[in-house]
Parts: C-alpha cells; structure tokens; sequence
DNA sequence: TAGACCCAATCC
DNA sequence: GATTGGGTCTAC
C-alpha cells in the first residue's frame, strides 16, 4: 500500500500542508501527478508532492495518526507535470514570497493542468485526423475509390474532414488500403507572416549589442528613449541565441495592447514561436504550452505568466517596458515577473535583459551599483528630434480657456492647428468615467461603494454610479438618498467629460475614446488602435492605455489634459507612475518626420515629476526621486513587505493586526521600520474588513525567517485571513 | 474553500 | 414547529 502526501487544491494558508491518503491500487504513484481525492465530503483535486509504501494496515495507520486516512478516487495525469527546474523554481518562487505551493502552481499551468477541480470540464487535446496510403494496388476497387486512393497517395495525407464521402473512405479502411493517423491540433490560429529581412541596425544598436555580447554578466538593463530601436536589439539578440541552440523567452506588458512586438516576432521567426496571455481561451493556452513543453518551438512570447512557461535551454530572457507594474501580480502568490526571470536565469545560466526607455527605480538603482549591467541607447532612429513639450499652469486662470474649465488656451489652439493641417491629436487623461465624486450640496451626502467604501464615480454613457475598484454599479439617482434634495453636485473630470467636451469645442472633429469602458470587449482595442491609425479619426482620448508603446506616425500633438491625477495618488511610487505616464505619451508625437508638440496642463507646473518627463529627462528624474526614497526610507533603499489582515469582525481585525505588529517589532528590533495598523485605500472587502501592516526593512533573508515565523504562529486562525506581498507595489 | 453544524430569529 | 440566515468549525 501507498501513502499518498497531497497539496489541496484550496490556496488557503490554513491548508497550506499535505494531506495523508492511501492508495491500494498497483500503479506507482509519482510525485507531481495530480489526483482527485475527497476533502471534507467533496472531491477536490491535489497534487501529489510525496509518495511512501507500507506494510502497515490503514488501521495500524489511523492509530498512529488519530485520524482515519481515505483512498484516493482516482489518478488525473500518468506522468509528472513539471521537469526538474520547474520543480526547484515552484520551491524558490513560493519560499521568496511565503506563498503557499498550490497557489504558484496554479498560476505556473494552464487550465487544463491546473490543480484544481475546475481542470476536469477544461478543455483536452483536439486532434486532426488523417488518410496516409498503405498499399496503392487498385484490384477489386470501384473507379470512385480508385480515385480517392489515387488523390490520398498524390497529396501523401488528406484531413479526414476534407474528404466528403465517407462511405468510400470506409471502404478503403476495410480493405486496408489507408490508414488513419492523428496529430495534435494547434487552435490558435496565426495568420501566415512572410518572412522580413532584418533592417540595417544602426551604429547604437551594433554597440549596445557588441557590449552585451562581450560581457558575461548575468542580468542587463537597457535604457533606450522612446523610439531608439529596442525592438531590433531584441530580435537580433533572439536570433542568435537561437543559432547558438539555445531558446528565448520575451515578456511583454500586454499582449492585446500592443500586438506589435509579437508580429515582430512572427514576421522572423514564424512556426517557432510560442504565444501565452490572458486573451487566449483555455484551449489555445493547454496547445501553446504543450508546444513549448514538447520543444516544438523555441521562442515564447507572452505576458507575465509566461515567466512559467515550460521552455528548455533557456539562452535569453528578455522583459520588454520592465518597469510596467502588470509584471506584478496582486493577488496570491504575488510574484513579479522579473524577480523570477532572474532565478530561471540563474538556473539556465541564461542572460536577462530588462530593458526601458523609464526603467522602474528598483532597477536603475541596481544598475548603478552593478548589480545589473547598463546598457543604453541614446538616440531616436534616424535622430528623430524629440518633441517639443509645454507645460501650463493651470492655476492661472489667464491661461485657461474662456469656454472650457478644462483646457487651457494653448491647448485648446494647438488642437485647433493640428487639425487644420489634417494631423492627429491624443488626449490623454489617466481617468475613466464623466466625474470622480458625486455629492449633495444639502447635506453633504458622498455617494460610495457599499462593498468598496471608495468615491462611486458617474458615468454618462448609461448614467451610472460605478465603483473603480470592484464591479459594484447602481443608477445614478436623481435625488439625494440622505435627505431628498435633488441638488447633487458632479466634481472632478474623467475621460468621458473630455469627449463631451471635445465634441462641443470641435463639433467637426471625429473622435474615439478609449479606455477599459469603451474597451469592454477586449477585441475591440486593435480595432479602434487600427481606425485611428487609418486616421478614420482625428481625435483619440483616453486612459493610459492609449499611451503605451503604439506607433502613429501622424500623430503630432499629445495633449495631457491633467498631469496630476497620479500625483495625488496616496503612495511612494506616485512621482514614478506620472513621470514614466508622462514620458510615454509624449514620446508618441512626432514618430516620423513631422515635428511633435506635447501639452501638458497642470496644477503643479514645477513638480519635479511634471519637468523631468516634459525634458525627457529620466537621469535626472531618476536622481531626485532617489533623494526622496532615501529619505523616506522606501524602496530601493529598503525591501517592503505589506502584510493584510481580512476578517468579518472590525475590532477583532484591528486587535490582532495589533498583535502581529507587537510581534514584528519584536522580531526586527530596530532592524525594520514598521508602520501600522493602517487602513487601506479600500478598506472593506465583500463584507470583510482588511487592515494593513507596511514593513521596510534592508535584509530579505532575516525577513523571510520573520514572516515565516509570523504566518507559523498568526496564520492559522479562524477569525481572520493573512495575505504578505513581499516587495508589494500597493503602498 | 465550502459544507456541515449549531443557534437564534422569524414565519403563519 | 418548521424554515431561514448567519457565524463558526473543520478537513487526511
């Protein structure tokens, strides 16, 4: 008999250990295999993470343990789901972030291999089936089987479904004339890129290249201004390091954003490239990973779960825009897609690049001690002349327009201009929806979310109240609920409000807005990208996700209608989102010949974050934001841990988020700043109430004892939840 | 994580 | 007296 250790399914820390089940079959249980075993009256899957025989009796063995142990219902895989660097990653990755294992699985393998129940309705393998000719012999064959087997031997194998009579392939089966072969079914479909040549690389591009290629470093941050060719160094690299045998693992932010790197990609490197993000339906994901698995191919792009993919020989790792947070998980286990690129490449004795026109101060930091190797590409292609950039006051009312509180004057007019050339204008304001607050001028009354506790903001297009954080919506009600007065008063502005406003200022001018509510169906984005690269529109006002990486070469004025929103956001790395928000959309004016313009409107004009982005100027960004984090105490000169207590009882949550704080100050003695218990910036979550404990601290190994210590002894309670982001971007 | 179990509130 | 709802407990 077997002794089965299993990994519940549930990514809960209170079963975050194996459980014991017994096996009385004769199959050889593996570790890594999954199973479905019952849980507290369900069956639920695990994954098995050790196996033992005995020739005790499940009796002997309920009498040593004090609990009866249940067989297993049944064996889910015949083979091990991960190779040995998977396996010794699983362990890194979950012990960096004190994450339970079942939960870094679960993000490691697609639905499909996913340990946990929902993997048995996900989709399984599709073939395609085909004729191949046994025996060409005609004897005995009707003329209309004759012709199909002359067809099946001249084309050497047919898909079954092209062959329309079934009747007379039947036959043919019969009389062992064909055979049918399978094949596994690739469903993502590709469209078929030519191959390009590669263009000239310029004399930046040859260097940067040369310097990476010399050196034996291990991890490399390229800094390139926006435009300089990046996107060339990685191919270059990529095909090399294919030459060379080895494989490449490109990570981009997002994949439906910006398809244009994965183009890049397949225009070169075709069949042989692997594609994983989260637009991809379960079934396309389970066939590009078996791909990569089965060394079908050797470069994978994806998003930040390809970190995971199951690709051998790695040579290269590459995280393109490496200081977007997406590479950064906020839910369990919360690991960042660079922090484990290091550990694979460590493993492979891969290099990584990271590289950034804006990279995140983390890395620059590193950079400058080097940790990490820089590289740097100073110059756009063709020496391109950055844009020119203007910042305005909005503070001064002589600068604001007459007819709109919302542009200024200088906008307002170079819009005007922009147009009249027959040129295109981006508007970005880093904000969905009409208006941010909606309140009572009677009594005062905010309206918020139930669940959230955050400012409902309204929006016009169906005239809604809807909550930014979580999906809570209510009607937008014509009077006060507090107190019937029918005074309520909308303030602040999002990008809706701009729409509105442009049509009024521009009646003539075509305009799209987009933003993840006139995105909601996410293929709608290329879409709209495309009519405005087409310049089917003059106009395009958006969120962010209109500032990021994409290439209009007839777009000459980026207006920023309010650089502040990021500013005034509660949180260190505020100063580095509105630089990096800022610096990215002005690189997109002026991409191809034509001059470039950018407006900036703010209330801040002499905000270090608002002049450095408008000079293009990240060095010196870079040494001033460094000043404030030293004096601060944040990261990169600390390591923060933010640790979250969830639990149904207020006052219980907020005296034991007390304990923990006793305990962790305890622990570090004065070897960490602790702050907390804080209230987060949503602070009820469905129902439960969360406090916050920040911890910032200089040594990552004593913390990871600490923490340890802290889930051993506060993470099995009852009365409330414990959820540690190490290196957490949340504050 | 989700069901079972317990107790109290609530119904006609 | 039965039914519903909420909170708590537990799992191999």
């Amino acid at each position: 008999m077997q002794i089965v250790k299993v990994l519940i399914e549930y990514a809960n820390r209170t079963l975050n250990r194996p459980f014991s089940y017994l096996y009385k079959g004769n199959v050889k249980i593996q570790k890594g295999i999954r199973v479905l075993v019952n849980f507290n009256h369900r069956d639920i899957f695990g994954y098995v993470v050790d196996v033992e025989e005995t020739n005790k009796t499940a009796e002997e063995l309920e009498m040593e343990s004090g609990y009866q142990l249940s067989e297993i219902v049944s064996i889910i895989d015949q083979t091990p789901l991960l190779d040995q660097e998977l396996l010794t990653l699983l362990d890194e990755v979950s012990s960096y972030y004190q994450a339970p294992k079942i939960s870094v699985l679960q993000v490691m393998l697609p639905p499909s291999l996913s340990p946990r129940k929902s993997a048995l309705k996900a989709p399984k393998i599709a073939y395609d089936q085909f004729y191949e000719l046994l025996d060409d012999s005609e004897e005995g064959l009707t003329n209309k089987q004759i012709e199909l087997l002359r067809f099946i031997k001249q084309e050497k194998r047919v898909l079954k479904k092209d062959v329309k009579s079934k009747s007379i392939a039947d036959k043919l089966l019969e009389a062992g004339k064909i055979h049918i072969t399978k094949e596994e079914k690739r469903r993502l479909k590709i469209p078929d890129y030519k191959y390009e040549n590669p263009p000239l690389l310029t004399d930046d591009q040859k260097n940067v290249i040369k310097e990476f290629n010399d050196s034996n470093d291990d991890v490399y941050l390229l800094e390139g201004v926006t435009g300089s060719g990046k996107t060339e160094v990685y191919l270059s690299l990529s095909e090399q390091v294919l030459n060379s045998g080895k494989s490449v693992l490109m990570l981009v932010p997002e994949i439906s954003l910006t398809p244009m790197m994965v183009e890049y990609f397949l225009h070169r490197f075709k069949d042989n490239v692997a594609i994983l993000h989260s637009d991809l339906t379960p079934a396309e994901k389970y066939d590009e990973y078996r791909k990569i698995a089965k060394g079908e191919c050797h470069i994978v792009v994806g998003v930040r779960s390809a970190i995971f993919a199951p690709l051998k020989n790695i040579g290269l790792i590459i995280l393109d825009e490496e200081h977007t947070e997406s590479y950064k998980q906020d839910t369990l286990p919360f690991y960042h897609a660079r922090e484990v690129a290091i550990m694979r490449g460590k493993y492979n004795h891969a290099k990584v690049l990271l590289a950034s026109a804006t990279p995140s101060l983390e890395s620059r930091a590193r950079g400058q001690k080097n940790v990490y190797h820089m590289l740097y590409l100073t110059k756009r292609i063709n020496n391109q002349k950055l844009p020119t950039t203007k910042i305005v006051n909005m503070l001064d009312y002589r600068n604001i327009d007459r007819d709109s509180y919302i542009f200024s004057h200088a906008l307002r007019e170079a819009i005007h201009a922009t147009l009249s050339r027959n040129e295109q204008v981006i508007l970005l304001i880093n904000r969905r929806g009409f208006s941010t607050h909606v309140n009572c001028r009677e009594c005062g009354h905010v309206f918020k979310c139930p669940t959230c506790g955050i400012a409902l903001t309204y929006h016009k297009s169906d005239n809604m109240l809807k909550c930014h954080h979580c999906d809570y919506v209510e009607p937008y009600p014509e009077v006060c609920p507090e107190c019937g007065s029918r005074h309520l008063l909308k303030t602040g502005f999002g990008t809706e409000k701009i729409q509105d406003e442009v049509a009024r200022l521009f009646p003539n001018a075509r305009t799209l807005r987009l933003d993840s509510d006139s995105a909601k169906n996410k293929s709608r984005i290329p879409e709209t990208i495309e009519a405005f690269r087409k310049k089917e529109v003059d106009i395009l006002i958006g969120t962010q996700m209109i500032a990021k990486g994409h290439d209009f070469p007839d777009v000459t004025l980026v207006g920023i209608v309010l650089a502040d929103i990021g500013l005034s956001m509660p949180s260190f790395r505020s100063n580095e989102r509105a630089f990096q928000l800022i610096t990215q959309a002005i690189g997109r004016s002026g991409r191809k010949e034509k001059p470039g313009l950018a407006i900036i409107q703010t209330y801040m004009p002499s905000h270090y974050a608002i002049t450095f982005a408008a000079r293009q100027d990240y060095e010196l960004f870079y040494r001033k934001e460094m000043e404030m984090r030293k004096l601060q105490f944040y990261p990169p000169y600390a390591y923060i841990t933010s640790v979250t207590v969830r639990g149904r009882n207020e006052d219980s949550v907020i005296e034991n988020t007390y304990q923990i704080v006793d305990f962790l100050n305890d622990e570090f003695f004065d070897e960490a700043q602790i702050l907390g218990p804080t209230t987060p910036y949503v602070p009820v979550d469905m129902g439960f109430h969360l406090r916050s404990i920040l911890l910032k601290y200089r040594d990552p190994a004593k913390a990871r004892v600490i923490l340890a210590k802290m889930l051993d002894l506060f993470g099995n309670n009852s009365q409330f939840e414990l959820f540690v982001n190490v290196d957490s971007y949340n504050f």
